[in-house]
DNA sequence: CGGCTACTTGACATCTATCAACCGGGGTGG
DNA sequence: CCACCCCGGTTGATAGATGTCAAGTAGCCG
């Protein structure tokens, strides 16, 4: 299991980058831990270092005023935690498990990035993916009923999941209830509730810490309406 | 009043490019006038040329297959109407009004922006305000009233208006009510009804192709909920 | 075994969507 | 020049989906 801390590189740069390039990345780069839960920056805070996924999950969210709470996206190995150029973190990040990152002195990062055409060319090219991600997820909650909402995140949950473990006919949920509904903009009582039909019509089965996309699968969540 | 096309570039680029590169990205730039209405490049497309918004204002969206849409954002001169360096569009654009856009050739574009680092990095900036934005909007509407999405539209677009006409007590709306209500996630009526209630609390008052945001205003809009 | 937390289920309230009628201004054509 | 028509917008009545409040269950850790 390749649980070493430093593996964000390897996902992030994959070829595009040379060894002379590697090794400054890597000079600059610390290992840090973070179990379950744990905060690893606050919204608003100075951004005095970057962060890289190397393995487990990360929450990104937002709090509002009076508590309600959007999560903007989950992070996986190989994502950058929040683009690395920006004096000011927009969101917060907490650990959802135990999870590995790198961290980077952001000034030092900033000098080194600017000076490799490549690695810029390569964060140019995450912000564009996130970018689409979030539009993705705009349609998603300006559009969609509950059943479409929980149905796309599962498809694209497992497509994206195969970064965290070997695919199998099972799909992990590592986050909780109710950071799926804060990410889809709905209440946890209502996620619940659309598990519960999505079993029942045998498109789903609900198990310890995951859910099963059974044979109707695919055809049947895209989809989504309930008629 | 500078209604030249190539006015995104200046706008785009601010002090940030030297001379040189400035002429070379205006040698590769065709200005093109689009009327009200007409599409600039639909989802999907092959992307030959990438577009910068000179003036006028541009709807983004995305269309699914059932007709629903979802307009991702209301381009202003000096963006990208999409990143430049992506080969397809991922949302359609069309002109809300007269626009004037800059074209480039998007493979010259391309070399052009990999061998200037100053390019590279406002592009990087770019990408990084865009997803900012389609952060702001997903907490928008995954957690707010209709009350709130309106108001936080209008004092948003009231910031953003005044890149497309002096700033005056009247905040221009050159879209349509079915435009705002595909950007906000709620239906053409819901955006008429919200209007009216705001107008009967005083806190706008609805002009021609236009709204007064009232004494109250900032604050009263910012709370949004009625009680 | 007990208690905590995550999750599920139920009854009811609220908000927005839906369907439908109506209003009004601008442009066209008689 | 006026009348009509069309389209964007407004307003009303009703229905349906999700939110809210509350109770209850299950799994996990001490």
């Amino acid at each position: 299991m390749p649980r070493v801390s430093s593996f964000f590189l390897a996902l992030f740069c994959g070829e595009a980058c040379n060894p002379r390039e590697l090794a400054e990345l890597k000079r600059l780069a610390t290992p840090v831990r973070f179990m379950g839960g744990q905060t690893i920056f606050s919204e608003g805070d100075l951004a005095r270092n970057a962060f890289g996924l190397s393995y487990g999950v990360v929450r990104l969210y937002r709090l509002l005023p009076d508590g309600r709470r959007q999560v903007v996206a989950f992070a996986l190995p190989g994502d950058f935690l929040a683009m690395p150029l920006a004096d000011r973190f927009s969101f917060a990040a907490d650990a959802v498990g135990e999870v590995g990152v790198c961290k980077f002195p952001r000034e030092q990062l900033k000098l080194l990035i600017q000076n490799s055409p490549n690695i810029m060319r390569l964060l140019v090219e995450f912000a564009a993916r996130e970018l689409q991600s979030a539009q993705d997820q705009l349609t998603l909650l300006g559009n969609s009923s509950a059943q479409e909402r929980v149905a796309a995140f599962l498809v694209n949950w497992r497509k994206r999941s195969a970064r965290i473990a070997p695919l199998s006919q099972a799909v992990p949920l590592p986050m909780r209830r109710q950071d799926i509904a804060d990410f889809l903009g709905l209440k946890l009582e209502t996620i619940s509730r659309t598990f519960a039909k999505l079993e029942q019509r045998d498109v789903i089965r609900i198990v310890p810490h995951g859910v099963v996309l059974t044979g109707l699968e695919q055809a049947e969540l895209l989809t989504g309406r309930t008629e």
